[in-house]
DNA sequence: ACGAGGCTAGAACCGGTGCC
DNA sequence: GGCACCGGTTCTAGCCTCGT
């Protein structure tokens, strides 16, 4: 979803990276060296920096360009003859960097402000192929891990909303029996009293269960030091984050690539366990030789739709501060 | 000690795209 | 066309910090 804030952090650093005096010069020239921005962009920011709501956005953003054309991790001063916009649409393929500018066809660098969250994908997908390829699958993890806990909260639920004509089992909801029963439950706070008790079991047997798995999945160091890789997206090529943690923090790093991180540092230890909080949620920290602190994160696997709503997704979170990630260089 | 208000982590929700 | 996935944003319960 590109929102306005989106654009204007992404477009914003990449026109502070062409060495213009400031941003109202450069949204006076519309650069179109500035490939694929576009008149209907150019108004959007004219429109934006006139109202002044986004003042904070745009200062960062300017500022973070700034320091990549001058930084010696960066452009070294050498003003760019060409930046990409990747713009709104998503890239075709697999693709694994979330690089939004691409400079002068080298240098790829991710706007990202106010997220630590590193993936939103499906169980499945992080926890059985550990993130390594991702293939469609339909599969109900919930059903997966815990079928037992699952399905008596889904026997109570029906019960407790006092719904007639629900499915025998679980498994056997379809789209329409899962929106009755989603509409039928409270879709916010607490579960009703009669269902506390069944929807804690679940969120512990989930938690647990997910857990065990992907432990069982990560035996050995090589497949650990790929998940770890593959959590903090380190790839072949190096590339460039700039942007905001979620604390308002500026952030301005490089990724380095799998070589680089083995160059100087080993994976001592990639521990993983069950922490069920109001939702199902596995924890997972990875201990390094070389580095002052381990790296640590969180999974919560969740309904992204609603209770009972659809296949649950996996959103991936980072707990450690970006600047304290090992092979996340902090650019000067 | 206790309620108002601020703050934050957690949970829910959303608008888009691309694939099956 | 529907569903899964993506990258968030929005809402809120429950904690913490105050002023009384």
């Amino acid at each position: 979803m590109a929102s306005s804030r989106t654009k204007i952090t992404e477009i914003v650093t990449g026109l502070a990276m062409m060495g213009f005096p400031s941003v109202d010069r450069a949204l006076a020239v519309r650069p179109d060296w500035f490939h694929n921005v576009t008149d209907d962009e150019y108004d959007l920011l004219a429109d934006e920096r006139a109202q002044g709501d986004f003042e904070s956005d745009f200062d960062t953003a300017w500022h973070h360009g700034e320091r990549f054309l001058a930084s010696a991790d960066g452009l070294r001063g050498r003003v760019p003859d060409r930046v990409e916009w990747q713009g709104p649409g998503k890239p075709p393929g697999y693709d694994q960097i979330p690089a939004d500018l691409r400079v002068d066809h080298v240098f790829l660098v991710s706007c990202k402000y106010g997220s630590d969250i590193l993936y939103n994908a499906s169980p499945a997908h992080v926890f059985d192929r550990l993130l390594a390829e991702k293939r469609g699958d339909r599969t109900d993890w919930f059903l997966e891990v815990a079928p037992e806990a699952y399905h008596d909260l889904y026997r109570r639920s029906v019960a407790a909303a006092g719904l007639d004509d629900m499915p025998e089992t679980v498994a056997q909801l379809d789209g329409e029996t899962r929106q009755r029963l989603k509409d039928a439950l409270p879709t916010r706070g607490a579960w009703p009293d009669e269902l506390a008790a069944p929807y804690r079991d679940f969120v512990n047997a989930v938690s647990v269960a997910t857990a065990h798995r992907w432990k069982d999945n990560l035996a050995d160091r090589s497949d650990q030091e790929l998940m770890l890789w593959r959590l903090l997206r380190f790839q072949p090529a190096p590339y460039f984050v700039l942007g905001q943690s979620s604390d308002g923090t500026p952030l301005r790093f490089r990724v380095g690539t799998p070589s680089d991180f083995r160059r100087n540092y080993a994976i001592r230890a990639f521990d993983v366990w069950a922490d069920a909080m109001g939702q199902p949620m596995v924890r997972w920290r990875a201990e390094l030789r070389g580095a002052r602190k381990p790296i640590e994160g969180h999974v919560e696997v969740r309904w992204s739709r609603g209770r009972f709503g659809g296949v649950p997704e996996a959103k991936v979170i980072l707990d450690t501060p970006h600047h304290d990630v090992a092979n996340y260089h902090p650019i000067a």
